[in-house]
DNA sequence: ATGAAAGCGCTAACAT
DNA sequence: ATGTTAGCGCTTTCAT
């Protein structure tokens, strides 16, 4: 392990140029420059992040804590950061919330407060006031993805637009009888979007002079399997089988085309199905859906950290950014057929 | 930020009696130490991981490279290892190799070996030599889990012995047309498995006396998608239909099953279908399977990290061990119905 | 533009 | 069992 002291001697300089060569803060003419990274080179030498961090106060370093690996939207907000940050030189520290509150308390007093993060993305996670207050003493940027955090810059679609935008298309259609499939209200209280996705739905029925019925709600667990369970129930009934439903997630959307199929009714003839995110498999079941971009959104809440670490080399911060989504139509859609 | 210096004014002793009672290393007596608990508690201390890492040359942090996120057996692995490392206080910095080799390249040149980690966790990653020497000359114990790695102690699964157990059910069942979905050569060099697991069923079906027919294979890329394609093309043919299909993976095998759906065969009268993995999604499609165990393959590889990291504190280093993996028998298996 | 030197906040000998 | 002290390997003033 090269240290540094050799490679300034190899080049022929002071550990404090090369500190400043490698690093680009303060001025080095570029002939020296071009001998220190030489030097470097030849020596294998990559500075110890711990020494630096500790010299410097920064760490390079981002925490990201998340509720859940192994979901889709999470994984692939993660993926977008870490990509962004990869590029900046960062390195990610990963925390997992899942699990009890046990894990969730010590990973806030023992991990993040460790010093070990200049910052911290927190994904689809809504943290209490006093987590918010400690992370601001410490005067680390937050930003929240996909959940909206009181006092904290978040990132996140407007859940109530899109859930309305996806009702809007059923109700274009020609639909009457929309079915909502839901999030479970217990469940999931980081969640607010389940209500947000469930409000939007409400607000565009009226808009059209549609009554909300709620025999046409099911919540259920953002799974497949949910999804499944919920449209089973919601188009067993005979009588007030909706002909349309609008599922707050791809993942229980999928879950309810593979119900209908079950049941022998016919996706988009029978019976129209709409999801929510644009999931890696909507598109292999024909799935209509608001696409929202969490790899996008990934890589935005690295860029708003990277603002507020570095504000000389950024543009002025947007404080709020209206994020992008859209209406995907594939085949799980249509005209309701003549009764 | 209170330093441990404070702490120790507070508690009335040294900072070394502090860090040795903070960290459990060295002796304290009990009153001194209850001393200092409350002292630290009261002043809301944690230590700094940098000066701490930087003195003692522990980073209470583990590398953990995985090559995709969003799949369900890394982001299962990585959870497993996630959970068990909170318990021993370790943090867990993630470098994601998606992407193409120049992101790759980075990571080893300029993250892992910035000293940030103690040890490193490979997932289903094979390692160039010169990778896995460079992290040996460092002398950060290196694990590898899913994936063989040559020269370095790797938990995975006998695949071959996986896939001869997943053919022979099929086999025992009476199955004799039996075909495979399997992996993509060309694609992930970093993959043995799929060979592996098609060695496993060519050698099952020789022991049983059935020829190998290369017509009963397709290539596939380890999704539903691709599983789906695959299964198609091996049931559309009406001649040499095979009364059963063995797929390198759950996800392959739950397209397979959607495929012979939409072909209007009914699984398992018509075609039995079984997977690998034991996939959260099997239960749901009635899936038999061989399951492995990620996440326990995920705690399995820390605690081998931290017998290395602490051999006081284990017992003996089991420098090879079998993983468990289990036939489970769901609904998409049965004997084959008469021609 | 470069060098000298004082820390960053801890840990680990070494003493006692 | 506890205190003293010398670093760990850098970064960053402050000079020049």
């Amino acid at each position: 392990m090269a240290g540094i002291e050799e490679v300034a001697k190899l080049a022929g300089v002071s550990t404090a140029t090369v500190s400043r060569a490698l690093s680009g803060n303060g001025s080095v003419s570029q002939a020296t420059k071009l001998k220190v990274d030489a030097a470097a080179e030849q020596l294998g030498y990559v500075v110890s992040s711990n020494a630096s961090s500790l010299a410097s106060g920064r760490t390079k370093n981002i925490g990201v804590v998340v509720p859940f690996l192994n979901r889709w939207f999470f994984s692939t907000v993660l993926e977008g950061a870490q990509q962004a940050l990869l590029r900046d030189g960062y390195d990610i520290t990963l925390y997992n919330l899942a699990g009890d509150g046990a894990e969730r308390h010590s990973v806030f007093e023992h991990f993040l407060l460790r010093q070990r993060v200049d910052a911290v993305i927190a994904i689809s996670l809504e943290l209490t006031a006093d987590e918010v207050s400690r992370l601001h003493r410490l005067k680390k940027p937050l930003v929240g993805v996909g959940g909206p955090i009181p006092g904290v810059r978040t990132l996140a679609v407007d859940d109530t637009a899109v859930a309305r935008l996806a009702t809007g298309h059923l109700i274009a259609l020609g639909h009457r009888r929309i079915g909502h499939i839901g999030g479970v209200l217990e469940l999931d209280v980081d969640f607010h979007l389940p209500s947000n996705r469930r409000v939007g739905y409400e607000s565009a029925l009226r808009d059209a002079g549609l009554d909300v019925d709620p025999a046409l709600f099911r919540p259920a667990d953002f799974t497949i399997q949910g999804g499944y369970q919920a449209a089973k129930q919601l188009l067993g009934s005979p009588y007030g089988r909706p002909s349309a439903i609008y599922a707050a997630s791809d993942e229980m959307a999928i879950g309810a085309i593979l119900a209908a199929k079950d049941l022998g009714l016919s996706v988009p003839r029978d019976v129209s199905i709409i999801g929510i995110d644009d999931h890696d498999l909507a598109e292999f079941f024909g799935l209509s859906t608001v696409a929202q971009f969490p790899r996008a959104q990934g890589e935005k809440a690295v860029q708003m950290l990277m603002e507020e670490l570095h504000p000389e080399r950024h543009d002025p911060v947007q404080s709020s950014i209206a994020l992008p989504f859209e209406l995907v139509v594939r085949s799980s859609t249509a005209t309701p057929s003549a009764e």
